[in-house]
RNA sequence: GGGCGGUUAGCUCAGUUGGUUAGAGCGCUUCCCUUACAAGGAAGAGGUCACAAGUUCGAGUCUUGUACCGCCCACCA
């Protein structure tokens, strides 16, 4: 193919003309499919971490999509069988909350309009708004076979929700019964213990008497919710405690309402904390709760849903719970009953969603005992079936799933996979089954009704792997592309997201969902906080991707931490990286406007290279065995880097400058030789960058030289040792250095960059390869071609001149009128001081026989080169200095 | 109470298995609108890698401890 003309390639990267244009044909090519690698290639698939459809972009999304879209590019480009499924989660309460809040607006309520009605409204809330979170994930290049887009609550999806809860069911796994949880009064809802964060803050430690039922005596008692009381049903002390023995076995009467309780003794009671005994309430407590099973004490629930008290409460009912807190304890104290109150800091449960109280109390709910799971979830990771990346977080997830508890699977909400139980009116047996069942399983009774609790939105996520694939049903995807092969997502889910997967895929599927988990960090502001529109520090990906285009945020994020780490987004980075995408954008111009006829593509011929070229491409085979390296180690951060330094500080910064030398020349082979080592670093840097920033890489890529029809279905670089080149680089490493020495020099005499200044270079034994390259130093150090000598020995150096020594080189640089003798003393005595200091470093470290015994020889020959170069240096230098004193 | 992470240049961060004179971006200084790019180029300044001890020929990197910051888990009222 024909490159396109420079006069279509403007002198800025326009991302804006792109972006959508490239997304569109990538799509409509059908390069997001996997099938386009054929019925043999080995599949490469991750199941993305669904969106909630209520859900607006945030950097976290910008993050987790540039991640797997990387991988996923990168899967492509190797030929395997790539397969990204997306989709979104139903997302239970915040969906059923942003419908609340429109019917609300329009004066209703979601009790008034009736469940049909608001399953309908929520139906239709997705059908509007649903699509808005997956067109923000296209924009951000995410290249998702969206021909396999999954939602949570569609059809299939509830099919394969229905037969796990069936089959947990029917193994007993599942089962309904009446135990503490936690409860959200505002939502109306019981939620899981991972959805209840413990937060400390500052509350009071209320002392006061209990008294008991015969005698004048007292039990003091601490307790920070003294509301509770209302419900207490015991009060403990510790067996042992000589202060309270006496009263073990007596009977207390609970304050104000004068109930029976009895006094008991339990090891659970701290001595030293409180007054040493401690009030129970087994309905609001979840250790109460525990020492009430182990002495068979009565359970009293005090609360409504709403938090408000019952009639339990006796004359405090109705009240919320914080008004009968204060007006319990006012009268308590009114009848002399209180000791004394004091600040006290404790942690309070409160809801990850909005941040209320959750109250813990006895309910009737659907359980999970996910025991079995959770030890094949072990096993699963300690015979390395799944590996977790950053490793670190093996220890996390050991001791998370060590200690498993039942989890509280249903939720009263109406927005959700309803729980598939029915119950009998007649005889009171609970049918669950597949389909929704005619009549009672046990008493043929036609007068069910089903429960009406829906389940947690992560039973349905847990499942995301493989119900996306067709699960329960054996479809051709399953069969093809299960286990996915990587589970990339924030370590803030490991729990709530990936535990579930594992545990559900090892149940159902007999497999793991996964071969590997990354877990990537959190997205921060600049300074390291939490971004929230509270603090007004969110920034926003779509406005980054408006004014920096998609390319600078995604490079960004994918460069700008380790895995597992948290990161620190700054707009400075993001404008930087912006400018390297018109770095590349501008190297792709010079290239393209310096092609002629011939546009050979592909590795240059071995034959007739010139050193530069030879040193270009032999540090390209170390970057890409490098990327290689960094890819397999999922480091992919520092691949990035390595990329971008390599294009930018030596394509650009040295081999460009340099090819300008053939290019303006007059030797029509070495132009063409040029040219064709100039396309060839580029083409195959743009396949190292294209997965992580797709769009200027295959916009370039369109406009030089190419085989095949796009960039994206592109190979990978394939790393050749053959193209490893020591001996060029070591030569380019010192003519740099001396271009380096003498710019440095111009510089200090402040000669005009525009001004030639003549050079005679003593070679020494660098001759042949000084002398060969005289071009660089007329081009790049601004020498003037006629009053450059370059010789292996100077009989008879300047005397005017700034010298430039670098190892056995010296450059002399007359620059008439500027070289002031005492300065130039002065700056080489400076210099000389440093090589000094390098060299008794040097010498040192080789004079110790452990050193050169021990380290690897590479490593000790390479310090005794070092050391040459700096005598060497430092012979010129002395005697420059010599000859100038 | 247990566990994990962080501490590297003024700011934000890299540093893969220990091995050249510890890097990048932004910011700063000087110079340059040189025919790919001023979103650029050239040359610079700037770091006792939190602290202490240890292992090693050699430590930013490994071990132990300390300090501070952050996160996760956990049933002391």
């Amino acid at each position: 193919m024909a490159a396109n003309p420079i006069e279509e390639m403007p002198k800025t990267y326009d991302f804006e003309s792109t972006e959508q244009r490239l997304y569109r044909w990538w799509e409509e090519s059908g390069w997001f499919k996997p099938e386009i690698a054929g019925p043999d290639a080995e599949p490469y698939v991750i199941s993305i971490p669904p969106p909630n459809v209520t859900g607006a972009l945030h950097q976290g999304h910008a993050l987790f999509v540039s991640l797997e879209d990387l991988m996923i590019r990168h899967a492509r480009m190797t030929g395997r069988a790539a397969l990204w499924v997306p989709g979104s989660d139903h997302a239970g309460i915040a969906t059923q909350l942003q419908v609340e809040r429109l019917l609300e607006s329009e004066g209703t309520s979601r009790e008034a309009v009736g469940r049909e009605e608001f399953l309908r409204r929520t139906w239709e809330w997705k059908q509007k708004y649903g699509s808005r979170i997956t067109e923000q994930l296209r924009r951000l290049g995410a290249s998702c076979d969206w021909d396999r887009e999954r939602f949570t609550l569609d059809e299939g999806l509830s099919r394969a929700v229905r037969e796990a809860f069936v089959r947990w069911y029917e193994q007993g796994m599942i089962y309904r019964g009446t135990y503490m949880i936690n409860w959200s009064p505002g939502l109306q809802t019981a939620v899981s213990d991972l959805e209840v964060d413990r937060e400390e803050e500052e509350g009071t430690l209320y002392y006061f008497n209990y008294p008991l039922k015969d005698g004048d005596e007292t039990l003091p008692v601490a307790t920070t919710r003294p509301e509770t009381i209302l419900g207490d049903t015991a009060v403990a002390v510790h067996p042992e405690d000589e202060r309270y023995r006496a009263f073990v076995g007596r009977t207390a009467l609970v304050p104000m309402l004068n109930r029976e309780i009895p006094v008991i003794a339990d090891e659970y009671v701290d001595r030293e904390f409180g007054t040493g005994a401690l009030k129970i309430t087994p309905g609001h407590d979840p250790n109460d709760y525990e020492i009430a099973q182990r002495h068979d004490l009565a359970i009293v629930s005090i609360l409504n849903k709403d938090a408000t008290l019952n009639e339990n409460a006796g004359p405090y009912a109705g009240l919320d719970r914080y008004a009968a807190r204060d007006k319990l304890w006012a009268d308590m104290e009114v009848a002399g009953m209180t000791l004394r109150t004091e600040p006290y800091r404790h942690a309070v449960p409160r809801s990850q969603r909005g941040g209320e109280l959750i109250e813990p109390m006895i309910s009737t709910q659907w359980f999970a005992d996910v025991s079995g799971p959770a030890q094949a979830g072990l096993d699963a990771v300690r015979d390395g079936r799944i590996q977790i990346v950053p490793e670190r977080f093996v220890k996390v997830w050991e001791h998370w799933l060590t200690n498993i508890r039942p989890w509280c699977i249903s939720r009263q909400l109406w927005w959700g996979h309803r729980i598939p139980a029915w119950y009998c009116d007649d005889c009171e047996h609970v049918t669950v089954a597949r389909d929704d069942p005619t009549e009672c399983e046990a008493c043929g009774s036609t007068h069910l009704h089903q429960d009406p609790d829906v389940l947690d939105t992560w039973f349905s996520s847990g499942l995301w792997p493989f119900s996306t694939l067709g699960w329960p049903e054996e479809t051709p995807d399953l069969a093809r592309y299960y286990p996915t092969t990587m589970m990339e997502t924030g370590y803030d889910i490991l729990f709530f997201w990936v535990a579930r997967m594992v545990m559900m895929g090892l149940s159902f599927t007999d497999d793991v969902p996964f071969r590997i988990v990354y877990l990537n960090g959190l997205v921060r502001d600049e300074y390291g906080k939490k971004m929230s529109k509270m603090a007004g520090n969110v920034i926003d990906p779509i406005e980054v991707m408006d004014e920096y285009g998609t390319d600078a945020l995604r490079f960004t994020l994918l460069t700008g931490t380790a895995p597992g780490n948290d990161m620190n987004l700054a707009i400075s980075r993001i404008a930087g990286n912006r400018n390297f995408a018109n770095k590349i954008w501008n190297a792709a111009r010079f290239l393209v406007s310096n092609l002629e006829g011939d546009s050979p593509t592909g590795p240059p011929p071995g034959e007739g290279l010139s050193l530069p070229d030879r040193w270009i491409v032999s540090r390209l085979h170390h970057l890409i065995a490098d990327v290689d390296r960094l890819f397999e180690g999922y480091l992919y951060g520092e691949a990035g880097r390595q990329i971008y330094d390599f294009l930018w500080s030596e394509y650009a910064d040295w081999y460009i400058e340099i090819s300008k030398i053939a290019l303006y020349g007059e030797d029509e082979a070495a132009k063409s030789r040029t040219r064709h080592v100039l396309t060839y670093v580029l083409d195959q840097c743009l396949r190292m960058l294209h997965p992580f920033i797709p769009f200027v890489t295959e916009e370039i890529w369109q406009h030089i030289p190419h085989e095949g029809e796009a960039l994206i279905v592109a190979r990978w670089p394939e790393p050749d040792p053959s193209w490893l080149d020591e001996q060029a680089e070591a030569g380019m490493a010192t003519l740099m250095e001396l271009i380096r020495g003498i710019r440095n020099a111009r510089a200090e005499y402040d000669v005009p960059p525009s001004r030639r200044i003549a050079a005679h270079i003593e070679a020494g034994e660098a001759f042949d390869l000084l002398d060969a390259q005289r071009e660089l130093f007329t081009r790049l150090a601004n020498v003037d071609a006629e009053q450059l000598t370059v010789d292996a020995a100077l009989d008879d150096p300047p005397e005017q001149a700034a010298v430039v020594a670098i190892g056995g080189i010296t450059a002399y640089l007359p620059l008439a009128g500027l070289v002031d003798i005492e300065a130039e003393q002065a700056r080489l005595q400076k210099e000389l001081d440093e090589v000094v200091g390098l060299i008794a470093r040097s010498e040192a470290l080789l004079a110790n026989d452990g050193f050169t015994a021990n380290a690897p020889e590479e490593v000790v020959s390479r310090e005794r080169d070092k050391l040459a170069r700096l005598q060497a240096t430092r012979d010129s230098l002395q005697e420059r200095l010599e000859a100038l004193g």
